[in-house]
RNA sequence: GGGUGGUUAGCUCAGUGGUAGAGCGCCUCGUUUACACCGAGGAUGUCGGGGGUUCGAAACCCUCACCGCCCA
C-alpha cells in the first residue's frame, strides 16, 4: 500500500475549499475545447445582473447546473458551462444615478456620453461581485469564455438580429398604449409589470344633464378628464336607447358619445364604463374601433397636463382625490366603495404604480416567432421538465402580445435606427453607417432583447465560430420557472429565428423558488431572507449545495431552514469520518477487486447496494430529479455504508488477516465510487477524500462510476436483512432491559443457519460474548433463537410490555391478512404475487403470535 | 374572470392501485478505539370533507372547502 497523507481529524470546509478551487482553475479543468472529439454538453448560465450579488436562488440554480456539468464532464463529454452577466438596463442605470444623486447630480448634468462612460466605470470597478461568490460555491464554469451582454461581440449580435427582424417585417414602430413607469421615465414590457392587489376605490360618477344622464363606475376617476366616450354593452336594455347619443362630461364640459361595445361587461359596476383611450389598454382598443379621440392628460411623470381644468399640475393621485371631491360637491357621486381591492400594475424595478400611456415605441411582432416557439415544444424538439409546466408555456406563447422593446434609458444597446430629415427610417446593421445628416433614435433596447440572444451570441454568432459549431444548440437550460416568460420564451423566439429553426436548447429544466422554513416567499419586507455566503462560511459550500439539491423537486418550490444546512454539514462530517476510519483500516483501490462470488455476504451486499444506488441515482440525475437522487445517495452513504457495513466489518477489521484485506479492498472500491458519484453535488469534500484515497490528481476529471451488472440479485441481500433484524431485536431487548450500551453480556445463538458465518460480526455489534452461563431469557427472530444470561436480573415488566405490544401488532396484521384471504373477490381478482405475499404474511404473523404467546406464558408471574 | 398547482406525522415534504415514509423536531438511554456535527431505541397520521369506481384507494373519477402561483 502506498503512503498517503493522514486526513485531518476534523472536516474543516473553510480551510479546504478555496485552495481546491484554485487548483482546479490552475489545471484548466473547466475550459472546454471546441476541437475535442468528445460529444458536447453545453449549458449557458442564466446571466446574473451585473449589479447583483449571489442570493439563495442563484445558489440553487448554480448548484443544479454544476451537478449536471460536473457529471457530464466525468461521463466523457466536452462540457461547457458558459458564464457571464447581464447589463440590466434599468437596474444598473438606477445604481449609478443614485451615486450621482448623492453628489447632487442627475444624469442630465453629465450628458449621455459621459453618463454611459460613468456606468462602464462603475461596472469595471464595482460590477460583478457575484463572480467571486460563484467561485465560493464551486461553479465549474469556463471563465475563459465569460461574456457580458454589452460587450463588443454581443452588441454585434444585437445589431444583426435587429436588422434581420426589421427586414423581415418583425420589428415595427407604432403608437400604442404601453406600460409607463413615471419614476423610471421609460416604457416597460408587459412582463416587467407586476400585478398586486391594492386597496383602491370604486367610484360611481353621473355623467350628463337632465334626461341624458348615465352613471359610470371607475377605479380611476381622475382619468375622466381625458374621456372620449362612454361605452355600454350593445344588448344592455338599460342603455340601448342612449347608444349613439351624447352626454355632457362633467368638469370638462365636453359632449362625448355613448358607444356600444362587446367588451363591456353589463354585470360589472353600472354596466357603463368611461372610455379614456389614451390611458387604458382596453379603452384604447375600443377607441380604435369607435374612433374615440385619444386625449393625453398626463405628462411623463404622471402629473396632470393639458386638461384645461384646475387639476392641471397636480400629481395623478392627488388629482384623484380632488376630482372626486369636486364631483361630490356637484352631487355627481351616488356611490363610492373604499377600500376596493383590485389588481394594479407596478414597475418590477421600483414598484411605482404603472401608468398605461399612449406612446410611440418600437415593437417586436411576435406572432410568427411565438408560433415557432410553441411548435418547437409541441413537436418535441424542445422538452420542458417537468412536463407539467408545459401548459403555462403554451398559454403564454400562444397568447403573446407584441413586445415593446424601446426603453427611454441611456444604459443599454441603442436602437440602431436612424431618421432622415423627412422622417425616413434607416436601420444599420454591424459596420453600416447611416446617410449624412441622419440622427439615431435616442432610445435603448429592452435588456431582455440581448438576453434573448444569449445561447448563441455568447458562442460567437453571427460568426460561424468553432464554438458555435461545437456547442450549439445547448443541451439544457436550467432556470427558475419565474423567468420562463421573461427569458426562456424569448430565447426560443430569437433562437429559432436567428439559427434558422434550430432550437437554442434541447431541454428546459425548471426548478422552483427557495422559500423560508414555513414555505413563505422570501422578501426583504418580510425579513425572512437568507444569505448563502453566510451559510457557506458557517457550514461549507458542499453542505449548502447538498441541501439545495436535496430540496430540488422539479418545478416546485422548496423550503429552507438553517438547520437543514447544518444537517447536510453533519452528513459531510459523517462522510469525512467514515472515510478516515476506512483508511485507518487500510481501505484501498490498489489491486483487483476480488471476484464477486468469492466474497462473503456482507461484502457482496454492500456491492449490490452500491450498484443499485448508482444505477438509480444516475438515472434520476439524468431526469433532473435532484431531490430523489440526493435522498438515495444520502441513505446509502449513511445507513447502508456507515451504520451497517462499517459496523458489520469492524469485527473482521479487528481480526486482521485475509478477511480484513478483502474487506479493505471492497471498502476502497465502494468509497472510491461513492465519492465519484457524490462529486457533482459536493465537489470539495469528495475531491479531498478521493485524492487521499486514490493518490490521484483530481476527481474533477476522473471518470464517472460504472454500474456493474454482476453486483446484483444476490441472496446476500436477504441474509443481511435477517442479520439487521436480529441485531435490531437484540438492541431493543437490551434497551428494554436497561442494559448499558457498553456492558457486555453473555448470549447463545441457535439455528443461525446461513447466518452462522456472521455470528462474530453480530456479537461485536450487540456486545454479546460467548461463554457458559445461565441463559434464563431469550428472544426469537424468525427461526433464530438468542438466549441471554442476565444473571437473573431480567426486567419482567418491561419484557411483558414489549411482548404484549408486539403481539397486538401481529394480531392486527394477521387479521388484516385474513380478511383479504377470506374475500372471494380478492382471491378471484388479485394478481397471484399479491395473494402469495398475503399468504406469507398470514403464515409469518401466525408463527409470530404463537411464539410470543408462548414467551409471555413462560414469563414468571410477578 | 381564465389557467394551474397544492391540502399526508409538530414543521418542511416524498409517496400515481396491494400492511403509511424521509429530514428536522420530540421522548428514553449511552464517554462501545471513525464520528456527540455521534450511536441505539421509541412516540407521533380515521393521508382536507363528502360521494363514486375497484377484491383492494393517500393514489383513479365526481363534488365541496381552504391555501398558493401565473395570466388578464
Amino acid at each position: 500500500m502506498s503512503e498517503r497523507p493522514e486526513l485531518a481529524a476534523a472536516f474543516n470546509p473553510a480551510e479546504l475549499e478555496a485552495p481546491l478551487y484554485q487548483k482546479w482553475l490552475d489545471a484548466g479543468y473547466f475550459t472546454a475545447d471546441p476541437k475535442s472529439d468528445k460529444p458536447p454538453f453545453t449549458i449557458v448560465i442564466p446571466p446574473p445582473n451585473v449589479t447583483g450579488v449571489l442570493h439563495i436562488g442563484h445558489a440553487l440554480d448554480h448548484t443544479l447546473q454544476d451537478i449536471l456539468i460536473r457529471m457530464k464532464r466525468m461521463k466523457g463529454f466536452e462540457a461547457l458551462w458558459l458564464p457571464g452577466m447581464d447589463h440590466a438596463g434599468i437596474a444598473t442605470q438606477n445604481v449609478v444615478e443614485k451615486q450621482l444623486a448623492a453628489q447632487g447630480l442627475s444624469r442630465h448634468d453629465l450628458g449621455r456620453e459621459a453618463f454611459v462612460k460613468k456606468v462602464w466605470e462603475w461596472k469595471n470597478e464595482s460590477g460583478g461581485a457575484i463572480l467571486a461568490q460563484m467561485k465560493r460555491l464551486g461553479d465549474s464554469v469556463d471563465w475563459s469564455r465569460e461574456r457580458f451582454t454589452m460587450d463588443e461581440g454581443l452588441s454585434e449580435s444585437v445589431l444583426t438580429i435587429f436588422k434581420r427582424l426589421y427586414d423581415a417585417g418583425l420589428i415595427f414602430r407604432a403608437e400604442r398604449i404601453i406600460n409607463w413607469c413615471p419614476r423610471c421615465l421609460t416604457a416597460l414590457s408587459d412582463i416587467e409589470v407586476e400585478h398586486q392587489d391594492d386597496a383602491g376605490e370604486f367610484v360611481q360618477v353621473i355623467y350628463g344633464e337632465g334626461d341624458m344622464q348615465i352613471t359610470v363606475a371607475t377605479t380611476r376617476p381622475e382619468t375622466m378628464l381625458g374621456d372620449g366616450a362612454v361605452a355600454v354593452h350593445p344588448d344592455d336594455a338599460r342603455y340601448k336607447h342612449m347608444i349613439g347619443k351624447e352626454v355632457m362630461l362633467p368638469l370638462v364640459n365636453r359632449m362625448i358619445p355613448i358607444i356600444a361595445d362587446e367588451l363591456v361587461d353589463p354585470e360589472f359596476g353600472t354596466g357603463a364604463v368611461k372610455v379614456t383611450a389614451a390611458h387604458d389598454p382596453n379603452d384604447f382598443e375600443m377607441g380604435v374601433r369607435h374612433n374615440v379621440p385619444f386625449i393625453i392628460i398626463m405628462d411623463e411623470q404622471g402629473v396632470m397636463r393639458g386638461t384645461g381644468t384646475e387639476f392641471d399640475g397636480m400629481d395623478r393621485f392627488d388629482a384623484r382625490v380632488a376630482v372626486v371631491a369636486k364631483l361630490k360637491e356637484m352631487g355627481r357621486v351616488p356611490s363610492e366603495k373604499r377600500p376596493y381591492i383590485h389588481s394594479v400594475g407596478h414597475c418590477s424595478r421600483c414598484d411605482t404604480t404603472v401608468e398605461p400611456r399612449l406612446s410611440k415605441q418600437w415593437f417586436v411582432k411576435v406572432g410568427p416567432l411565438a408560433k415557432a416557439a410553441g411548435d418547437a415544444v409541441r413537436d418535441g424538439r424542445v422538452k420542458i421538465e417537468p412536463a407539467e409546466l408545459e401548459p403555462r408555456y403554451f398559454e403564454w406563447v400562444d397568447n403573446m402580445h407584441d413586445w415593446c422593446i424601446s426603453r427611454q434609458l441611456w444604459w443599454g444597446h441603442r436602437i440602431p435606427v436612424f431618421y432622415g430629415p423627412n422622417d425616413e427610417v434607416v436601420v444599420c446593421g454591424p459596420g453600416e453607417q447611416p446617410p449624412a445628416g441622419y440622427t439615431q433614435d435616442p432610445d435603448v433596447l429592452d435588456t431582455w432583447f440581448s438576453s434573448a440572444l444569449w445561447p448563441f451570441s455568447t458562442l460567437g454568432w453571427p460568426a460561424d465560430s468553432d464554438d458555435l459549431k461545437k456547442f450549439y444548440p445547448t443541451s439544457v437550460l436550467v432556470t427558475g420557472y419565474d423567468i420562463l416568460f421573461f427569458w426562456v420564451a424569448r430565447m426560443m423566439l430569437f433562437g429559432l429565428f436567428a439559427m434558422d429553426g434550430v432550437q437554442p436548447f434541447h431541454t428546459i429544466a425548471l426548478h422552483g423558488l427557495v422559500r423560508d422554513r414555513f414555505g413563505k416567499k422570501m422578501s426583504k419586507s418580510r425579513g425572512n431572507t437568507v444569505d448563502p455566503i453566510e451559510f457557506m462560511d458557517k457550514y461549507g459550500s458542499d453542505a449548502l449545495r447538498f441541501t439545495l439539491a436535496r430540496g430540488a423537486n422539479p418545478g416546485s418550490d422548496q423550503a429552507l431552514a438553517e438547520e437543514w444546512i447544518a444537517g447536510a454539514r453533519n452528513f459531510a462530517t459523517k462522510l469525512w469520518n467514515a472515510s478516515r476510519f476506512a483508511m485507518m483500516n487500510g481501505a484501498t483501490v490498489e489491486g483487483d477487486l476480488p471476484a464477486f462470488d468469492s466474497l462473503d455476504d456482507i461484502n457482496k451486499w454492500i456491492l449490490v447496494r452500491f450498484n443499485e444506488t448508482l444505477v438509480e441515482a444516475d438515472s434520476l440525475l439524468e431526469k433532473y430529479e435532484f431531490s430523489k437522487a440526493m435522498e438515495l445517495i444520502y441513505h446509502f452513504a449513511w445507513d447502508d455504508l456507515c451504520d451497517w457495513y462499517l459496523e458489520l466489518s469492524k469485527a473482521s477489521f479487528a481480526a486482521g488477516g485475509d478477511a480484513a484485506s478483502t474487506s479493505a479492498r471492497v471498502l476502497g472500491y465502494v468509497l472510491d465510487n461513492l465519492l465519484r458519484l457524490m462529486h457533482p453535488v459536493m465537489p470539495f469534500i469528495t475531491e479531498a477524500l478521493w485524492c487521499n484515497l486514490t493518490g490521484q490528481e483530481s476527481l474533477v476529471v476522473a471518470t464517472w462510476p460504472q454500474a456493474n451488472a454482476g453486483h446484483s440479485n444476490d441472496a446476500s441481500t436477504a441474509i443481511i436483512t435477517d442479520i439487521q433484524e436480529i441485531i435490531t431485536e437484540i438492541r431493543r431487548f437490551r434497551n428494554d432491559q436497561g442494559i448499558k450500551g457498553s456492558a457486555k453480556i453473555l448470549a447463545r445463538f441457535s439455528n443461525l443457519g446461513p447466518l452462522a458465518p456472521y455470528e462474530a460480526a453480530i456479537r461485536h455489534i450487540v456486545r454479546c460474548d460467548a461463554g457458559d452461563g445461565t441463559f434464563s431469557s431469550k428472544i426469537e427472530v424468525g427461526s433464530v433463537t438468542v438466549e441471554f444470561d442476565l444473571s437473573g436480573a431480567i426486567d419482567i415488566k418491561a419484557e411483558r410490555a414489549r411482548l404484549t405490544k408486539d403481539l397486538a401488532q401481529a394480531e392486527k396484521d394477521r387479521a388484516t391478512a385474513k380478511v383479504k384471504l377470506d374475500n372471494e373477490g380478492f382471491m378471484a381478482k388479485a394478481p397471484l404475487e399479491v395473494v402469495t405475499e398475503i399468504r406469507e404474511r398470514l403464515a409469518q404473523t401466525t408463527a409470530d403470535i404463537e411464539r410470543m404467546t408462548a414467551a409471555l406464558a413462560a414469563l414468571p408471574a410477578q
